[in-house]
DNA sequence: GTGGTCTAGACCACC
DNA sequence: GTGGTCTAGACCACC
């Protein structure tokens, strides 16, 4: 699958935008190891920033051994199945805890944002 | 209790954001019937935001019954305890919608989503 | 202790040359937890070199639990006791690992090195 | 053995870098008395610089009694064993004492770093 | 073409 | 003043 980028918007900074969205990615398993990112200078084309931006993020990535990059040859998921499977817990725990906070602040108890969820589930 | 504002932020209309951080107020029990809102003016003085912005947003509460305007006094939290119950009920689930979407994309089962929600809860 | 700095030279990159400058220190005991760097912009006056190359250098220290940085105040050592020695066993370790092959490479053997090395040693 | 060559980098002027390519050969048995270097003009070539530079680095081997040059024929080795051994004993000296710097500024008493190079001998 | 480094300089928040 | 982010653009090595 190729991977497909957003915009970047609102107040995060640009780089880490893009670090989110290949993790998203990967833990949705819309990217899998072996496949390439776009070029530096490709991703700052299409997003409408510079390519230094998009350096500093594919730099983290490449420091947390998600991403792994060659001599003059487009950098290339290298996260293991366990890497995978621990950034999906990791944002599987935020988005539930998110949830946790907001359901509380509401004044609801477990099963009652159990049942919401439910409810809302598809 | 005293009603709260935080400074409006990011790109949602301002005055959408001043409904909506009355609604949430509401459904939390930080804000109750018959207890006051500021004035216009105050509000939009705190906000450093226009006097008009503040009303256009009272008005939508007026609207909905939320919000009642005595002649020359400040504005007063009319919701009857069904509507503030109805208000709860839509933002959790919108919270509960949020989260489902976020667990499916990343492929968990509701079983699942609902083992990290437990983990979660506090 | 002040941190002191030498200009970078060669062909080692600038950023990377700071890093190894911070982490010799650190190991020789001429830097110590809790002591300041001096700030983005001054050690990019004193260096010749651009804000944005310390700031590179910096961020990699802190990434590495060597740095600490709080808000509009100068970054300070933060590495532990036990990080510090780390490092001290890593650069003695690539500088025998040098030696080593530099012996062998000329055809010394171990007791040959060793006598070399306690000649050479003041 | 033919002897090989490296092309010079850095900031050491060239000539010295060939000189010192030809002593540490030398010292490391990879070139031995009696054998012959390219001509000025082929290693000229190989290294992409310029013919003089190369006559001056033989001239200085030469001067050393390590070179020898007969009318119109390559240089050939003429250094002798004790000169070989000489060279070597001086290469291990420089290294030593790089090591024994490094190592003492680190705060390693010899023993320790005795023990370290033990560890990274092989 | 690819990635990597560096400079120059703007603008932000925080104090 | 402090650090953090981002852009624009140059120049490098590698292929």
């Amino acid at each position: 699958m190729q991977a497909e980028f957003e915009k970047p918007t609102g107040n995060e900074p640009v780089y880490l935008q893009i670090v989110n969205q290949v993790r998203c990615q990967l833990a949705a398993g819309r990217l899998s190891p072996g496949e390439p990112l776009p070029s530096r200078r490709e991703l700052a084309m299409t997003l409408e920033i510079n390519p230094n931006t998009v350096q500093k993020a594919y730099k983290i990535l490449e420091e947390q051994g998600i991403l792994s990059t060659a001599q003059s040859s487009h950098s290339v998921i290298s996260a293991s199945d366990e890497q995978i499977a621990e950034i999906r817990r990791s944002l599987a725990r935020d988005a539930a805890r998110e949830f946790a906070a907001k359901a509380r602040s509401l004044g609801l108890d477990f099963r009652e944002a159990m049942r919401v969820l439910g409810d809302e589930w598809e």
